[in-house]
Order: C-alpha cells, then structure tokens, then sequence
RNA sequence: GCGCCCGUAGCUCAGUUGGAUAGAGCGUCGGCCUUCGAAGCCGCAGGUCGCAGGUUCGAGUCCUGCCGGGCGCGCCA
C-alpha cells in the first residue's frame, strides 16, 4: 500500500508542482464505492490559480495512464483505483516475506524507549483498573519494539508513603500475625480500610476520626524515612507480600518488565535531588512546606518537594527517578503510562526537569488513561443511570484476578460445547489464553481518553455477562478467526511453496481482504505515534471480519473455499489466508493477547 | 468557582487531524449449520453527531458561549 501511495503523491507532486507532503497530507480513503484512494484538489487550487475541477481531470488522465491505477475526476475530486492484480500481489509477497515482521519499522534505530507502567501500590492488590496501565503499557513496549525502539519496561511500585506508616500503625495496634500469614493482601486490604478508617473516621456514616492515629501515621512514615529498623522490618514484609500477589496476575497476562523498582530506591538520594532542585531553579517555602520555584499560573498548586514536617512525597522522588532513567538509558523518550488524574502533576514534574536544566524533559511524555468507575441504576431516574467512582479506600475493589476468573470460567464452559474433544490440558490452557484476550481486549479496544464503565445492579453487583464478551468486537473473535486460518492452514498442508499465481485472486471478497491486510503497517505506526493501541486492535478487527466474511463464502459455494478443487486456486488462497493467519498473530502479539491455534 | 478530558444509533465505540451520501459491534427483529470451525456470516430497523452561534468552497472535526458527565485544583500516589 505504502508503495502504491508513494507512486501517487509523486506523480501528483511533479505535475503540480507542489512539493509532496502538500500532497500526501490531503491524500484520503474514500467510500469504498469510490475507489482505494482518493485526492481532493480545492486545497491547490488557490496556489495554482486553477479550478479544481480541471487540476482534478488532467490528474486523472495522467494517473490512468500508469500500469498501478486506474482514475477518474468526480468534480474536484480524483479517484484512483489501485491495480487489483498488483496490489494483491505486492501485498500477500511483502508479508509472506515479512511474517510477522509485516508492518514493522526501525524509525527507532535502537534508541531506548523508557515505559513506565502498571506500576501498583505495594500493600493493595491488582484491582480491575490496573488493567489499564499494565495492558497499555505492555503493548506500548511491543510496539515501540515493532517501531525500531528498544524499549524498557519499568514497574515503578509505589512501594513508599504516608501510607505504609498508616498501614505500619494498623497491623501494630490491632494486626493478627495468623491472618496476614495466610491471607496476604487480601488482609492488608482489610487492614488499609480500618487504618483509613481510624485516620479519617466516615462522614457519611458519621463515624469520627480516632484521636492521634493520623498523626501518629504520619510519624511512623517519618521514622521509616529515617530508617527505624522495626517499621521497615515490617515495610519488607508487606512489599515481599505483595510482589508474590503480582506476580501471579502478570504472568496470567504474559507481562513482563525490565525493570521492578520502586520509589523506595530513591530514598537515599532525596536530599541531594532537592539540593539540585534548589541549585538550579530555586526553591522556597510556603505554609511550611518546601516547594520548588519554578513558574506557575494562577491558582495553581505548587510543586511539592518536602512536607511541613520533613518527610518527602512522591514528587520528590520522581525527579530522582528521572534522572537516574536518563543517567541509565539516555532514552530517547520516556513514557508515564498513568491515569489522567495525574495530567497537572506531570505538567509540573516535567516542567520542574526543564528547568533544572535538563533537556531532555521534553522526552518526558505522560500517557494519561481515563477512569474507571461504576455505573448503576439510578434510583430516583427509573431507565436513567448514575456513575461514581469506587471506593477503594473503603475496601471496595474488584479484584482482575476475580474479572479474569470469571472470563476463563465462560471459557471453559463454551469450550465444553464447541470443542469437546481437545484434550483436557490443551482446553484448560486455551481456556485461560481466551478468558485472558477477553479482559485484555476489552481495554485495548477503547482510546486511552475515555472512562470505563463497570455495569452493576443496584445492589452492586457486577453484570458479568456486560463487562466480558466472546462475540463482536472481541479477543476471542481474533483468536477464533486466527484458530480458523491454522485449522486451514493445517488441512492445505502449510502454505504453498513457490510459483504461486496470485493474480488469480480476483473475487471482490478477497481484493477487499487485501485491502484490509495492506492498511496494516500505517495503522501500525500510528498506533504507536498516538501511543494508542487501539488503532492496532482496529484494525485488526477489520481484517477479522473480512477474513470471516470470506470464511463464510464457502459455505454455499464450494467453488469458493480455500482448499477447492482448482488445485492452482486453492495454492494461491492458501497464500492469502497465511498472509492473514500472520498478520493476524502478528498483531494479537504486539498487543500482548495469547495467540492460540485451535480454540 | 477555575483548569483539563469526554458527549456520535437504545448500549459500547470508530470517524485517517477541515473533505463527497457519518461507520462498526452489542441488543431487537428476520434469515444461514449435508460447517475448509456457527466464539461465525447475511439482512431489516435504528442519527436534529449535546444545544446555539461563528469561521469558509466545505464542519462530527476548528473558534466562542451554554448544557450534561468525569477528573484535577497543597502537605496521598
């Protein structure tokens, strides 16, 4: 497609005269109806005093002249056709050649690629909403790989904080050693309620503050900070805890990282990052507290560097961070996979890293998600709805590991039905990679910047069969369409070997299979440019439905399946379905979804 | 109150950075299993693109003002 594009705007550019990007910035996908591409010429006809319309004839006239296209004016409007023979042929031979490599660039030239994600808080389990920055993050990494990067991943645990002194205080005063020996996080999440609790009692329910405990948190905080060997004892604990919890849910989701670290790691260095910081920019104090002296609008909150009383805060150790990222990777960007809650704070760390100096804050880029919250019936608005948030500090959470419990459990249960008789390893092993794709999926369909909402009854209760879908616009569609290609695959005898006559693929349904198959590599690069995955998972989908569409041929007509009788048709149709089954497995990896061959 | 994000079919979302008659999935209804895999396919119905102005050859897309929702606005991360 890239070829057929580049032919396009070069002919274009030489004829008017016009350099190419002013070309290539206008060229458009019409209608299908309309043809493959399409080159609206109001935007030269100002610059060369021409009416479009005739700029439009004489660009079709020459255009149809050339062995790629065929084209004709409509108005202002040109048109073009690509050559069906040669796009079918050009494309099925670049990803047969390419495998799953199809679509991949080195813009990236090896450069590191820092991505900051998923990045938990020690001490609470991986709720529902993590699924967010973990499965973006993951796919980022892929992509940026598939882009030339060499990226790296960095679990960046908020494994430091006023917190863990409120939790720290809660387990001293009313802990049970038994419980947390065998239930784990679950029973720190308990505890982190109660401590929230006492800290800051519950309006709503009228419940009072306990005298002192926030206070005596917040102490207990600032003797971690100064070492107090018995709370870090118990730090150590609750961090070790919570790693082994982890661990379990990432590799259910094939996450990895590079990098496992924390802000903890930054302890140590905090006073010589805030005496950079006031080298550099300066710094000050305001009621109390130690902030930095950079620019701010009005109203706007200042950028903290040490509480009133001593003890530092997250942003603190962020500029550490960055600095010890760049001093590690000299990375060409670094990306903060975090909710959009945090976009003001980012504004100000990065501004902070400009000016201490750093150029490369302007490789500092937040990739900001939207929220997740739960929407209900509306009591008072019968049909109506309302949304709220949840409320994690009152221990309401939804745990991923229950959302993909649920997800394989369906699995299972359709499995029973429509595959029988694979074997029970194998069918507990496709199970969780399809309950897996689901959960996945679901996220990475959706651009980064809209909220998500988990439908529940009034009483709370999750509608599973809402939040986890087989059919549609799915993983399991993908991974079915795929499983379909290899069962293919399979019966044909593998793909076909040389002297293929592709031209043969003229049926209307394969030439659009096509089409979708060359989209590929620009979506690609978008999906990366735009750090959305969801431009990969789109695109994806189409060549999903196309493929099944042509699938679905075969069962009326079997002049028209894949392994017919024209034994030199059925070469060259095996050929397209592996260009498929590659692209198709090819992408699904690069967004980090299991890939199975029979499901 | 101020700032940022979102508002497109009953629901969940696309819409290639200003281009032609706004597209998918789910749901509803109606079809297709003597299947190269029905987790599939086809069809019908469903839209004042939140509202009102403006910019121009052209606006779902840009500007202004409203409305609705989300998020943020100092010692949490």
């Amino acid at each position: 497609m890239e070829y057929f594009k580049e032919k396009l705007v070069e002919t274009a550019a030489s004829m008017l005269g016009l350099p190419a990007e002013q070309i290539s910035r206008h060229l458009r996908v019409p209608e299908t109806r309309r043809g493959d591409l399409a080159l609206p010429c109001f935007p030269f006809a100002k610059t060369l005093k021409k009416n479009p319309n005739v700029i439009a004839r004489d660009l079709a006239l020459q255009l149809d002249n050339m062995k790629e296209f065929s084209a004709k004016p409509e108005g202002p409007y040109v048109n073009v056709t690509i050559n069906p023979r040669l796009l079918v042929i050009n494309t099925i031979n670049e990803i047969l050649s390419k495998k799953t490599k199809y679509g991949h660039q080195d813009i990236g030239s090896g450069k590191a690629l820092v991505i900051d994600f998923s990045s938990p808080n020690i001490a609470k389990p991986i709720a529902f909403h993590h699924i967010r920055s973990t499965v973006t993050g993951m796919a980022l990494c892929r992509l940026s790989r598939a882009m030339g990067y060499n990226p790296v991943g960095i679990n960046y645990l908020g494994d430091w904080g006023k917190q863990f002194g409120l939790l720290a205080l809660a387990f001293k005063t009313f802990g049970e050693e038994e419980r947390l020996e065998k239930e784990g996080i679950r029973y720190l999440v308990q505890l982190y309620a109660r401590a929230n609790m006492a800290a800051k009692g519950d309006p709503k329910k009228g419940i009072l503050p306990e005298q002192g405990f926030d206070e005596r948190a917040r102490n207990l905080f600032s003797a971690m900070e100064n070492g107090d060997k018995e709370v870090i004892d118990l730090w150590k604990r609750f961090r070790d805890i919570s790693l082994e919890e982890f661990d379990k849910i990432y590799s259910r989701l094939g996450v990895t990282f590079d990098h496992v670290e924390g802000e903890s790691k930054y302890v140590n260095v905090l006073d010589s990052t805030i005496d950079k910081v006031r080298e550099t920019v300066g710094v000050r104090i305001s009621q109390g507290a130690l902030v930095a002296d950079i620019e701010y609008d009005d109203d706007e909150p200042p950028f903290m560097l040490r509480k009133a009383d001593g003890s530092t805060l997250y942003g603190t150790r962020d500029i550490a961070a960055a600095m010890d990222r760049f001093n590690r990777f000299e990375f060409a960007k670094s990306l903060y996979v975090v909710g959009a809650q945090q976009r003001l704070y980012f504004t100000q760390l990065f501004r902070c890293l400009k000016a201490m100096g750093f150029e490369w804050a302007d490789r500092c880029i937040h990739v900001p998600f939207g929220t997740v919250l739960k929407k209900k019936p509306d009591p008072e608005n019968p049909g109506g709805y309302t949304l709220e948030r949840f409320a994690t500090r009152r221990g309401e959470i939804i745990y991923l590991e229950e959302v993909i419990d649920e997800a394989v459990a369906k699995a299972v249960q359709i499995m029973k039905k429509t595959n029988p008789e694979l074997g029970e390893n194998e069918s507990k092993t496709v199970a969780e990679q399809v309950g897996v794709a689901a959960v996945m999926f679901s996220e990475l369909s959706h651009r980064r910047s809209k909220d998500i909402a988990i439908e529940t009854d009034e009483n709370d209760y999750i509608l599973w069969e809402k939040l986890i879908d087989f059919r549609g616009q799915t993983g399991p569609y993908l991974q079915y369409a795929h499983a379909r290609s290899c069962s293919i695959m399979r019966k044909g005898g593998g793909p076909p070997g040389k002297g293929v006559d592709l031209s043969l693929l003229t049926h209307p349904a394969e030439t659009a299979l096509v089409k979708e198959l060359a989209a590929y590599p620009s979506d690609l690069k978008r999906a990366f440019d735009e750090y959305e995955p969801a431009i990969l998972a789109d695109r994806l989908i189409a060549v999903g439905r196309a493929v099944s569409y042509y699938y679905t041929l075969g069962n009326q007509d079997r002049d028209m399946r894949i392994l017919c009788k024209d034994k030199k048709m059925s070469n060259a149709r095996l050929a397209l379905v592996e260009a498929v089954r590659l692209v198709l497995r090819g992408g699904l990896e690069l967004l980090g979804i299991p890939v199975p061959e029979r499901m």
